[in-house]
DNA sequence: TTATTCGAAATCGTATATTATCCCGAGGGG
DNA sequence: CCCCTCGGGATAATATACGATTTCGAATAA
């Protein structure tokens, strides 16, 4: 018997562990150059564990790849973190519709406490907590959701999404207070057994309807910007 | 300038879509095992590009991998081929009500024909060519879709479905004409500019009833091998 | 007979070494 | 002055080598 009961987890698992680690704290930001000797350097260890976990990342999305010039982190603009949000509708949509029958007293309380705290905070507002809290509301609401496959995807995209400090309070913080009161409303309908459709669809306008704050706050900047020009 | 203007694609590359073709074409059938210095024998290369390919096949979901011991290709089970249909339900039915607005008269009549070669080949029933003629058709009506993750995620999805030939209608046959008609009500719809959700909800019941066949078709063998045993 | 231990074969995990490619700057024509 | 070409440095791509782990069968003891 291996007396390695602890852990021993693959240096291949480490470096994607690790490296994902980074990009999800910003420490490395969209665009960074990962230089596989410096990683391995690091992490002491050879390049070849960084390899594999730098192709995992590529798979999901997290890094882009360019034949012998090297990865970075992927460069998510406008479009793609619209088409990403898009995405997180239609699939938080139909995971939270296929939990809400299973959802318990507890995970709705918590729920609840959860959206209790955002709203607090909106004074004193500060946007990287309130993202924060936002995806842990909605991830409780989504969690009974039976289809593993589907929660998979839910949380690839989050992720993929996350690691843009882009969340998009930052950009648009007047669209907290309208987000807490949706999720009342979503809490309403799923305590009420609402039917599923009913919460799907409430669930996908709420995001779309953040989508949506997100876009037409591209237009203004430019406005903002003109005015202090 | 190299005047490699050829390809040269690397081999990690090659690596990659060898072995997926092999899973596709059920070369590699599910549960078979990947053995790293074979395939890469095999392949005129060493292990390190092989090993490369399996890890992003295996972030793709199409190969499991066990430390220390190695990879094989996916065994996709009745609940996680539910699970994956249900996805494709929702993926599938937002994809192609996005592309609809941006159907051009061509595609319609594609795909149009792609089902009347369905429907012709109702008689003479080959489940193999009936089921790619079938993904060709919701390929056509997807691929307007402008939004590109979302049919990155489609196609993965099809392609996780895919490499089992479990491809519904080798089970249930007789879903077969339902589904060329449901599809004739697809393109009404589509034609007709109805609205986006219309579309969607078609869509989706159209793949849940696919799966509801295979589901309840999952029932009755028992029963027929109770009647031959 | 059955359970257990030992060991060899197969295979994976990682390090190191070698080769190929790209990027960029210096130098030579036009 | 600008464009082209030619190296050198950085880095990726691949090969090879070796150590580590699992697996499985055979030999042995209960």
């Amino acid at each position: 018997m291996p007396l390695t009961a602890n852990a021993a987890p693959s240096k291949a698992q480490r470096a994607y562990d690790w490296i994902k680690a980074q990009i999800m704290s910003q420490a490395f930001s969209p665009g960074y150059r990962l230089v596989l000797a410096s990683i391995a350097e690091t992490l002491g260890m050879s390049v070849v564990p960084v390899r594999e976990a730098i192709r995992r990342l590529e798979a999901e999305g997290l890094v882009t790849f360019e034949r012998n010039v090297g990865a970075r982190v992927s460069m998510v603009d406008g479009e793609q973190y619209s088409y990403s949000m898009e995405v997180l509708a239609v699939l938080e949509g139909a995971a939270t519709a296929l939990s809400a029958a299973h959802i318990t007293a507890e995970d709705l309380a918590h729920a609840r406490e959860l959206n209790a705290s955002m709203e607090a905070s909106l004074k004193n507002f500060d946007p990287q907590t309130f993202t924060e809290t936002n995806h842990e509301f909605h991830r409780v609401l989504a969690c009974r959701c039976p289809n593993e496959r589907l929660n998979d995807l839910v949380t690839v995209e989050w992720e993929r999404l996350n690691h843009l400090r882009t969340s998009t309070f930052s950009f648009v913080p007047e669209r907290a207070r309208a987000s807490v009161n949706e999720h009342h409303q979503i809490l309403h309908l799923i305590e009420t057994h609402a039917p599923a459709d009913a919460v799907e669809r409430a669930v996908r306008q709420h995001r779309a309807a953040t989508l949506r704050s997100y876009l037409s706050s591209r237009e203004e900047p430019d406005e903002a910007q003109r005015h202090t020009a």
